[in-house]
DNA sequence: TGTACATCAGTGAACGCGCGTTCACTGATGTAC
DNA sequence: TGTACATCAGTGAACGCGCGTTCACTGATGTAC
């Protein structure tokens, strides 16, 4: 293995002006590459251009940065899924019970879209995001970029909301719902990413994701 | 970290005997206690008594070690699965097409409580055989340690071959149905594990586990 | 039944790797007067 | 406006760790005669 990364940036300045943010960027780089276990203090601050105990400035630890990696991969899988979210067509006017029943099925479909989306075009922040063992334990969406920006767990429970609100999902089922749901976007996430499906062209995948919200939509 | 292992078994005599069964087994207890990432070839022969080269004569590299341990692993997945599907009361004298359809479903599920509860019971085992990155690719059944038996995918292709059979999945449903159910089960499974629903009690598990599995029955 | 010998399983020592982390330091910055 | 000084961001060197892997070796086994 050679150094595969470019050149450290030379630097005029003794001080490098905003370490924190460059060595998080380098992590966010180093887990969109290899995932959670790729994300080494050494490394970063080497991508950065900087002597490697230097990272202690501004990181407790290496564990200390990983977090804020996650907390960023978190941040960017909420935004996959609320560009999804986006692309659903504002009701207008006089709205029928039946409008409202499919625009809350569409919501749940677009969340589960955006996170199989973002499974599969950054696979590495995903499985930093909601992947692997090696990934700092707590609440899910404990931390987020901006504090009150809606985590992935809060898209996915408003939609629930959402269709429980309309009727759609039986408010018995509505207990488990989140990780009914979850389960079935997240099990095809890995195994697209990681798993048999790996390598599959984006066309199938695209189809296969429609077909497991299928499932979620007929079964929940 | 002080060395976790009990003691180094003396040995007598100059040759061991089976080394590559007692270094496959020693892998195989790593990825119980660490999943794939923890499968080192030189701890397996730290746990054998031997010394690190050694492994050299039974073992081409680090990588076949690790592939020997995921036969294994999803050989024991199997197994698991299979124990689930012995539960189900056989049908006796004249059969209706209505018990044929409920064994079939009922099939199904056990073939996904077995998965689940195999996650829940060895997720170090279950994260070497259907997890990670680190794992060595290939089709997921290639290895199995008696290789007639069928492997954890074959087990439920046969569940889903007898729905169709018996009408409870309509044919054009069947095509993707494997990866379709396979995604809802190995989801829960991997947010059980090392997810956000880590350490959650038994019995919680397999209410959640039956309510991922009502909504496969529902829905695929 | 006994001896010479080839085989090859396990030894001993060493390599280079990247990692996280600690220590005492130095030198640019910005603040107090 | 200018100087003394405290702060603290980044340096330099080093530590111990476990890993995979290669080398030349040694000594028990089992086979050929």
């Amino acid at each position: 293995m050679t150094r595969p990364y470019p050149s450290p940036p030379p630097r005029s300045t003794f001080r490098h002006g905003d370490l924190y943010r460059a060595l998080l960027e380098a992590g966010v780089s180093l887990a969109r590459e290899g995932g959670p276990a790729a994300v080494a203090l050494r490394e970063a601050t080497r991508r950065v251009g900087v002597v490697p105990n230097a990272a202690y400035r501004h990181f407790a630890s290496q564990a200390d940065l990983l977090m804020a990696v996650r907390a960023q991969a978190l941040a960017t899988a909420a935004h996959s899924m609320e560009l999804e979210l986006e692309s659903i067509k504002p009701l207008v006017g006089r709205t029928s019970k039946a409008q409202l029943a499919a625009r809350a099925r569409a919501r749940l479909r677009a969340v589960g879209t955006g996170y199989v989306r973002f499974a599969q075009s950054e696979p590495g922040l995903f499985r930093t995001a909601f992947g692997g063992v090696d990934t700092p334990r707590e609440p899910p969406d404990a931390a987020s970029s901006s504090p009150s920006a809606p985590g992935p767990y809060q898209l996915l429970a408003a939609a629930l909301d959402d269709m429980t609100a309309a009727g759609v999902l039986p408010r018995d089922r509505r207990t488990h719902a989140e990780y009914v749901a979850w389960s079935a976007v997240h099990g095809l996430a890995m195994l697209v990413i990681d798993g048999p499906l790996h390598g599959l062209p984006a066309n199938e995948i695209k189809r296969l994701t429609q077909a497991v919200l299928d499932m979620v939509d007929r079964g929940i």
